[in-house]
RNA sequence: GCGAGGAUGGCGGAAUUGGCAGACGCGCUGGAUUUAGGAUCCAGUUCCAUCACGGAAUGGGGGUUCAAGUCCCCCUCCUCGCACCA
């Protein structure tokens, strides 16, 4: 009879329901954090969710398994982008849907056997949480990393919201693809620059991060160490700096940039006869995409000013140039045609004069043939005093002395932007903040928060504005300092701010007073592990949780500035070459592949495909072999009940030590794989324990203690069958409540070793070995075997090599 | 353009410090069982080779070494991240 899933499972799942086997230890000796990202309630769950789902429970009640109080928590990100847009597209309610599909998909997550607390499951959509959304608003607002500003800001057409720099890929929305455009805006912003360099640093220390991950961070934030020049204009009583990393090509400068948006360009071009001319060039600089901008031919125009250079007192004219990004550095360049590619195109386009100040270490270079600019390093020339000194020396020599002159001074700058956090949309916490006529811009007071999301609104619809600015009862207000008329802030937060502390919520899920405890922030944090998907994460949620960590660390909340130990990056479930996704209907639902083929089934499916850090494709194949796995176990315990050992034998028989060294290296290798997430190759020890168990025809108290043996190690990844397998040997409870298996450190080591007799480093031939034995007898007995005797004959012996109870390498 | 990762049988994937390449699974072949199909069990399965002796093989080319999937150099292709960053 075949093994039947469904009823076991359900079983079990039950129990384990009842039994509050998953609760966690409120008062944990030995604690674990074990975290899985929480999810978009977009729909039901299907397998490419279950994929982080299963990994993260696999870890987790291994832990539990180890004597470790594990808190193994759940929650949905249910505010934000993706739940309403999914909502807009059945046309109801995003409140109702995003609580229906939460519904629906904490009943298919718990139909795969999760071992969730879920006594703490956290939704960021309800008041009891957005409320600490708010408050951690407030908290930034007063610690003066909350501002507004006017800005050219990314704007998307389709989602008819702001977007943060993170949410922009290849100018693209996130969420719906769309071209994003600049629009100049006045929005709130988080300053994460002031934690750059904390932010930078900070992944020195974390060792339990794959170094990949690191690098995409320090990139992101890209630290660049240079210096500020200040130039003045000659025509007019302004000044202003400019950011270069290269302060050793400033005697090369011969015309100088300003970018469209640069707020100090209205003053320069003022009465100018040139003004036209630049106003018409800007405002079509700024409706271009960056991508229209960046491919074509670098270009500008003449602003009719022009800049000192105050190291020569040389006077070089300044153009307005789409190819300078008002957001980096200064909104200014130096150009540097010589030196830089991008002015050697704009120098040769507007036959600017192009002067070679660094010269390469063995060759010249010759003004009127250079086809490019000489970017690396060399000597500087024509530099005044500076001449003759190599790049490295000369930058700083140069940065001294700029800083002496009081011209500016060494800088570092990064690329990091400041976190745009505005919605122009509906499904959000409330920004929140209440602009008074009298006051100002006034934050709402802790005790009045939650500022609530008004729920009676029928149009939700963004079209580019918050529809909250239209619901009066929402949006008019009394200020919280005088008591006259006031607005609130009509926009609501973005999705990842909900998604920078939910971690800490889960500490202390029903504190109606702070967010946390202080003391439940002691007892549980660090997370030990935190496990989820890479490449949406790693410049976002990944960077702005640990702004958020060290935030409330500095303020004194937390006893942690780094959020995370250990970070476990999953690769993607695929189907036919593609991401699992609804969009490419290609998505096996969770619940229906469950009630059809069990839940183990999945689970066992998803973890042997591949390396859980790998891409994987979910095949069919994959399925026969699991259910089949499943079906052999349970048929090796079922018939073979009788035949069970609970107890390590303590007389091992010398035709049964083999089977029993290979039980230890079995248990010994799954626990290895278990620690390092490396479970496939564990799945693959079961099977071989299994085919092991299947081919012994004697039913000893060693065999008995391989099924044993078994039943444990089965148990993280399908969970429901081991613990119905436990109950078919009479054990009682659920195996997660029991200790892990231990391994024989006597029994690890085979009692024979094969030595490898290889000619020339070719295998010829073995040589099986029992006990200890010397170099001498090992070549002895290689030179006496037929195989080599028959590739010798004739041939002079060089050299042999022996690399003990491995190898021994004749040369001839 | 810059940065990171990857390429191993028909397929998914294994291979501490360089030390028997292909664990485990899928598929396939043969056998047993079965009314048949399916399921199950047993055996075989990198390729070439008169299935003997043997030879070739980890994207391609070179190198180091007694010995290279693993180390070094060059090249090709794929995936991902950033991308006018001054």
């Amino acid at each position: 009879m075949k093994y039947q899933p469904s009823k076991v499972e359900n079983k079990w799942q039950k129990y384990w329901h009842e039994k509050r086997i998953f609760a966690t230890n409120p008062k944990p000796k030995k604690k674990f954090y074990n975290l899985v990202m929480f999810a978009y309630p977009s729909g039901d769950i299907h397998l490419g969710h279950c994929k982080n789902y299963v990994i993260g429970d696999v870890y987790a009640r291994f832990k539990m398994r180890c004597g470790y109080d594990v808190l193994h928590p759940f929650g949905w990100d249910a505010f934000g982008l993706p739940a309403e847009n999914r909502a807009i597209q059945l046309g109801v309610h995003p409140e109702k849907s995003t609580m229906e599909n939460i519904r629906t998909s904490d009943e298919s997550l718990k139909l795969l056997g999760i071992s969730y607390d879920w006594d703490r499951e956290v939704i960021s959509c309800l008041p009891d949480y957005y409320k600490w959304t708010q408050w951690m608003f407030l908290l930034l607002y007063k610690r003066g990393l909350a501002y507004k500003k006017q800005a050219h800001v990314n704007w998307c057409p389709g989602c008819q919201t702001v977007l943060a720099n993170e949410q922009v890929t290849e100018e693209k929305c996130y969420r719906c693809n769309t071209p994003v455009e600049k629009r100049k805006l006045d929005q709130w912003f988080f300053k994460i620059t002031e934690y750059a360099e904390r932010l930078l640093d900070g992944l020195d220390q974390l060792d339990g991060w794959q170094e990949n991950m690191k690098i995409i961070q320090r990139n992101w934030i890209g630290r660049s160490e240079g210096c500020d020049i200040v130039f003045k204009i000659a025509e007019k009583d302004i000044e202003f700096k400019v950011f270069t990393t290269r302060p050793d090509t400033i005697f090369g400068v011969t015309f100088m940039s300003i970018a469209p948006e640069h707020p100090m360009l209205e003053n320069i071009i003022k009465g100018s006869p040139y003004e036209t001319a630049v106003h018409q060039y800007a405002s079509e600089a700024t409706k271009k995409t960056e991508i229209e901008r960046m491919e074509k031919e670098k270009d500008g125009v003449f602003t009719g000013c022009h800049v000192v250079n105050p190291i020569n007192n040389e006077k070089i004219p300044l153009f307005v140039a789409d190819y300078v990004l008002s957001e980096y550095g200064s909104g200014v360049v130096m150009g540097v045609p010589a030196h830089d590619e991008r002015d050697f195109q704009f120098a040769r386009k507007y036959d600017l004069p192009i002067k070679v100040v660094i010269e390469p270490p063995d060759s010249k270079i010759d003004v009127t043939s250079m086809t490019s600019a000489y970017e690396e390093p060399g000597t500087m020339v024509n530099s005044g005093k500076f001449t003759g000194m190599k790049s490295e020396s000369g930058i700083k020599a140069v940065t001294t002395f700029v800083a002496e002159q009081g011209w500016g001074g060494p800088r570092i700058n990064y690329r990091l932007k400041d976190w745009l956090i505005s919605r122009q949309r509906y499904w959000g916490a409330p920004i929140p903040i209440v602009y008074c006529e009298k006051c100002g811009t006034v934050p709402v007071s802790d005790d009045n928060l939650p500022v609530l999301l008004p729920k009676d609104i029928t149009d939700f619809i963004p079209r580019g504005t918050s529809p909250l600015g239209g619901v009066a009862s929402f949006i008019n207000t009394t200020c919280p300092k005088c008591g006259g008329k006031a607005r609130r802030d009509p926009d609501t937060m973005d999705t990842f701010v909900c998604s920078s502390w939910y971690f800490l919520r889960y500490l202390d899920p029903k504190n109606g007073r702070e967010f946390c405890s202080k003391k439940n922030a002691d007892m549980w944090l660090p997370i030990d592990q935190y496990t989820g998907g890479t490449s949406e994460h790693a410049t976002g949620h990944l960077i702005y949780f640990r702004f958020f960590t060290k935030v409330l660390y500095d303020a004194g909340y937390i006893p942690v500035d780094e959020p995370v130990i250990n970070l476990f990056n999953l690769g993607m479930l695929m189907k036919n070459g593609e991401k699992m996704s609804s969009s490419r209907g290609n998505l096996v639902a969770a619940r229906q592949f469950i009630e059809k083929h069990g839940a183990d089934v999945a689970r066992l499916t998803i973890l042997f495909a591949a390396p859980p850090e790998r891409e994987s494709e979910w095949t069919n194949e994959g399925v026969v072999g699991s259910e089949r796995f499943l079906n052999r176990a349970y048929h090796l315990v079922v018939d073979n009940k009788t035949s069970v050992s609970k107890n390590k034998p303590t007389k091992i028989p010398p035709d049964e030590e083999r089977l029993f060294i290979k039980i230890n290296q079995i248990i010994a290798k799954v626990t290895d794989d278990l620690e390092t997430f490396k479970f496939n190759t564990a799945i693959a020890a079961l099977w071989e324990l299994q085919n092991e168990l299947y081919a012994c025809n004697n039913k000893s108290a060693v065999y008995g203690y391989g099924i044993y043996a078994f039943i444990h190690l089965l148990s993280p990844f399908a969970p429901h069958l081991a613990d119905e397998l436990w109950s078919l040997i009479d054990e009682k409870g659920s195996l997660s409540k029991q200790k892990w298996i231990e391994y024989d450190k006597a029994y690890l080591k085979d009692r024979t070793t094969t030595i490898v007799l290889q000619i020339n480093g070719r295998v010829r031939s073995h040589l099986e070995i029992e006990g200890e034995i010397n170099e001498k007898k090992v070549k002895d007995l290689a030179l006496q075997d037929a195989r080599i005797q028959h590739h010798i004959k004739n041939k002079e012996i060089k050299k042999i090599i022996y690399v003990p109870n491995k190898i021994l390498n004749i040369v001839v």
